[in-house]
DNA sequence: TAGTGGTCTAGACCACTTC
DNA sequence: AAGTGGTCTAGACCACTAA
């Protein structure tokens, strides 16, 4: 029907090109339908299959959605979700240069976390304490509790390494999820002191809970109260990366 | 070749069930090649198409990526990225029950900010301010800064709406790319006397930028100083949500 | 009943990697 | 030269929506 200048010799992505277009300039506005999938592989000269990806793809980037025995349509975007990346301690707004493991217990009882760790095979939590150093300063200090299980004891040395979280929710990283909430709270008593900071003095508190995606359980809990100094956040809209996409 | 147990009667959902489930059951390890499209299509008896169906959904969701001439490969896992929303007023921690336009101002000179905003045609931008009450307090306040259009005025009346920024932003939310960035930082003395702060007292200080996704320009900067009990935020590791996906 | 999108196939040609 | 993934086609059958 008519041309379309592309950008690339590869068919689906001309299509794509044309109709993100079209819906970043606002000719197709969302709600709209866009034109059947019989009428595009005229306007477009391809086939349905090729079509189908191009939708494909617009899909998967937020732009269209599609209802069976109706059409597609352009989507509601979504303007109010950010992505930022929490590696631990390679967060914070200074240079680490020292991490120190400062305790490792094993409780049973009376621990309000342990209830949120959904008990090991015996109940029992391993608790471990470390600090971050900058200078040699305390900026933050973490405590991790996770399940005890007796058959795969915690190996002191392991817990130096600076990326020791990680072997923590190990085995398959594939098979976890996250979450994380950060807050700003006076900072606890026997914190305080560790950290060198004034009572009542507020600190980052960011508790980042490892959960198993199948089930749901608590794989771990990590409670890290950095000082107020040391933490911030940059967060962005998130942009398709057409990169390493297979279709 | 062998049977595989479908949770769906979809041909590609049983295939990316299936290798799903090998990566996360860790039989397929990160950096693993998979075997090759010939030989998965006689496994899972299924057409090339409808196995790239399946690789691309895998591909999507962050599990597998490809290399042309050599084969699919197993992704290193995205484990530390995060999502949260932050919807202005309606992500603090209380009960907004009033937002008021304290201040409309035009300023072409003096302005730190102005620089930001890349410039309108003018050179002027429109200032505005706003406060957000929680029980008669003062909760937060909120400086917008944006280009000034002579031809389309600010109507007063339209900044009382408490979703105002977003008409700012409008026109179109598909073209425009936002960052966050979230500090604490001592509150500056003009703002500590209208949210009603001790001098000195630490606040959040949430700035946001609104830019064109393809010239990068800024559309408008917006700075919220919030007391720093009403705010926190929650952020999750981003989910495939298979819904509404064409493929 | 006619039109829409959803699934699936069998085949074709290409560019790339490896030997 | 043989094998790999990347692109593309022309069909087919189905379930769903609408009149």
């Amino acid at each position: 029907m008519h041309e379309v200048k592309a950008m690339t010799n590869i068919l689906y992505m001309t299509v794509v090109e044309d109709l993100k277009d079209k819906i970043m300039k606002g000719i197709y506005q969302p709600g709209d339908m866009l034109k059947s999938e019989s009428e595009m592989m005229k306007e477009y000269s391809v086939s349905r299959m090729t079509l189908r990806k191009s939708l494909s793809l617009l899909s998967n980037a937020g732009y269209i959605y599609s209802v069976p025995g109706k059409g597609h349509f352009v989507c509601e975007p979504e303007t109010d979700l950010y992505q930022f990346r929490f590696q631990d301690y390679d967060s914070l707004d200074c240079e680490i240069d020292k991490i120190k493991l400062t305790s490792v217990k094993i409780e049973d009882t009376g621990d309000k976390v342990r209830d949120l760790l959904g008990g090991g095979v015996t109940g029992k939590n391993v608790v471990l304490e470390r600090m971050a150093f900058c200078a040699k300063n305390p900026v933050a200090i973490e405590m991790v509790y996770f399940p005890y299980v007796p058959h795969e004891p915690v190996i002191e040395e392991k817990l130096h390494f600076a990326n020791y979280p990680k072997a923590l929710e190990t085995r398959n990283l594939f098979a976890l999820k996250k979450e994380l909430s950060v807050q700003l709270v006076d900072v606890p008593e026997e914190v305080g002191e560790k950290l060198q900071c004034n009572q009542g003095e507020p600190v980052f508190l960011i508790t980042k809970k490892v959960r198993k995606k199948d089930t749901n359980a608590i794989i771990s809990v990590s409670k890290f109260y950095i000082k107020k100094e040391y933490f911030s956040i940059k967060a962005f809209t998130p942009e398709e990366d057409d990169s390493k996409k297979i279709f």
